[in-house]
DNA sequence: ATCTTTGCAAAAACTTTGCACCCTG
DNA sequence: CAGGGTGCAAAGTTTTTGCAAAGAT
């Protein structure tokens, strides 16, 4: 079910996981819930304050801590200093790519196959746990803008 | 010659390129020749010292700032808060695989082919530039340790 | 009522910068 | 000797933590 709604179940799994529920929790739920995005913390952050202008930076790490723990949402750092954040999804191969121009984040599925991962454990010894794929990529407006 | 020598060529490439030489910058590109792993800054900062003990960090940060803008070094996030460094491998495809148990990186040649990269360029509409892989895995005296 | 969560501010971890002095070229 | 590089310390970023007040169950 739900094959092309993204999550929207951050908030439902939080109220269902038998944490506390506070307005601060499920307002940064719901804004993952929202989210299409790839949203650093102090963008979730200023997105909670339109609507509690109350709230504060700590919380929105703490809640994000919180949903990372309870595997409701993930992080990632594009090689960049700060995390950016997304509503975990389910289904596999779930990777990104980064526009080099503007920075734009898009998403598709893809993963290793069994012969890639063979030879990834025959190289290393390691055994195959699972992979991420982050593509540079230039994207449709930023092909056509410079250059 | 030098089929196992990973680069071996930050300080010759420093040396050439035309900036001034310090004994700190030769310092740091020497060690970055030695590296077999994937030290942070810190880790640097620690090693040079034991040989030249009034370098400060902030040139440590400077020069691998230097050798990185001259293409010397990489620096890689690996979904942690801090970077982590190795000299530039001409080698194509060269990815990294990090231990689940104690952390430990090793490299493999891997690239997506052709048919994977068309499969990437459709589903976003971007072009495809790079790809970066990042495998999780257990490695071998992980595997033997624990469970 | 109790025990957790919040907000604030301070600290921590990592990295960059300002400035006076030093060294390379 | 001139101009850039270094060391030190201070500031900047991003994230975490201590504590008293506020809130949830």
């Amino acid at each position: 079910m739900s094959s092309e709604t993204k999550t929207g179940g951050v908030l439902r799994a939080l109220l269902e996981s038998g944490v506390r529920i506070t307005a601060q929790r499920k307002l940064v739920a719901s804004i993952m819930d929202e989210e299409r995005s790839h949203p650093d913390a102090d963008e979730i952050y200023r997105r909670a304050r339109t609507i509690d202008p109350r709230i504060s930076l700590s919380t929105v790490y703490r809640t994000l801590a919180l949903l990372k723990s309870a595997g409701l949402v993930q992080d990632h750092r594009f090689d960049e200093e700060h995390a950016h954040f997304e509503p975990v999804v389910d289904k596999p191969g779930h990777q990104h790519i980064i526009c080099r121009g503007c920075g734009d984040i898009m998403e598709f599925q893809l993963n290793l196959d069994a012969a890639q991962r063979a030879a990834v454990e025959d190289a290393t010894g390691f055994r195959f746990v699972s992979e991420r794929i982050e593509v540079m990529g230039v994207c449709e407006r930023c092909r056509n803008e410079d250059s």
